[in-house]
DNA sequence: TTAATCTCTACCGGGTTACTCGGGAATCGA
DNA sequence: TCGATTCCCGAGTAACCCGGTAGAGATTAA
């Protein structure tokens, strides 16, 4: 049980546009220089959080990506379920009986801790980002 | 991301040590009989278990593994640090700085996680056995 | 002593992860 | 219309980890 590198590069990629961007698109080679993301995989993990519906692309020149929603729309939780499927199956096992304790264990505390996740928007990001940079020219 | 079966093996054999036989020693066969685990694979988590301190064990005829607490002294937070390391890191990444963003997103979530799973103990996981059995038989 | 049980160490195959790469399709500016 | 730019799609791959098997040794009960 880890946290996968597709995942904290989806978090910080779904950060920057928000952070930096606010309506126009944004350029994978600039996300990529900016999180120091290798930008042909970026790219590869843009078209899931595509397909899930979270960003929207233009191509061509001053193309880029932009979020289908406001940054306190967008969960941290969404961001988890589209690179790496539903949190709360996260402890699931198929095959086992659903009335098992262990089973009925790890569904309950996969919403939890699916819960946790869901709590923090990209907005809260941007925030604490601002936090951090006024703490640290003080 | 995602829960090793080693580490649910591990809950599943604590739990049937808590469950089944209170004190006296209990056999890595019959275990792995009860709760359907590779018994080879079972006698080395219990290795793990064990230098974590969660379990001790007797060896040659009538041996097996016995519990070093109480069951509602143990949470499922301990097997799984003894398992897959500290919760609390689950999500760290090395070589990024402590002052960043994302790192300390990913540390209080984290913590967060960890604070599920040290809220269930084993003696939990008995009662929910018992109540489901209670369910079952009415 | 003998049999049962845990203990230590090594090994291994398959799957996943984290990429790279080539080339195609849309779009904008001129 | 042309060409540069950017996203889009699919294939390939090296390294790593997970789940499991196995041999042989140490310890203990009867």
């Amino acid at each position: 049980m880890k946290l996968t590198t597709k995942t904290r590069y989806g978090v910080r990629a779904m950060f920057d546009i928000a952070y930096h961007n606010r309506g126009a698109p944004t350029q994978a080679k600039d996300i990529a220089r900016r999180q120091n993301i290798p930008q042909r995989y970026l790219e590869q993990i843009f078209q899931e959080l595509k397909r899930a519906g979270l960003v929207d692309a233009r191509r061509g020149p001053r193309g880029g990506y932009y979020l289908t929603r406001s940054p306190e729309d967008i969960r941290l939780g969404d961001v988890m379920r589209a690179l790496q499927g539903p949190i709360e199956r996260l402890f699931a096992v198929d095959g086992e009986p659903d009335d098992d304790v262990h089973t009925s264990l790890w569904r309950d505390l996969a919403r939890k801790v699916a819960a946790c996740f869901d709590e923090v928007t990209l907005r809260d990001l941007c925030e604490r980002r601002d936090k951090q940079r006024a703490m640290y020219f003080i």
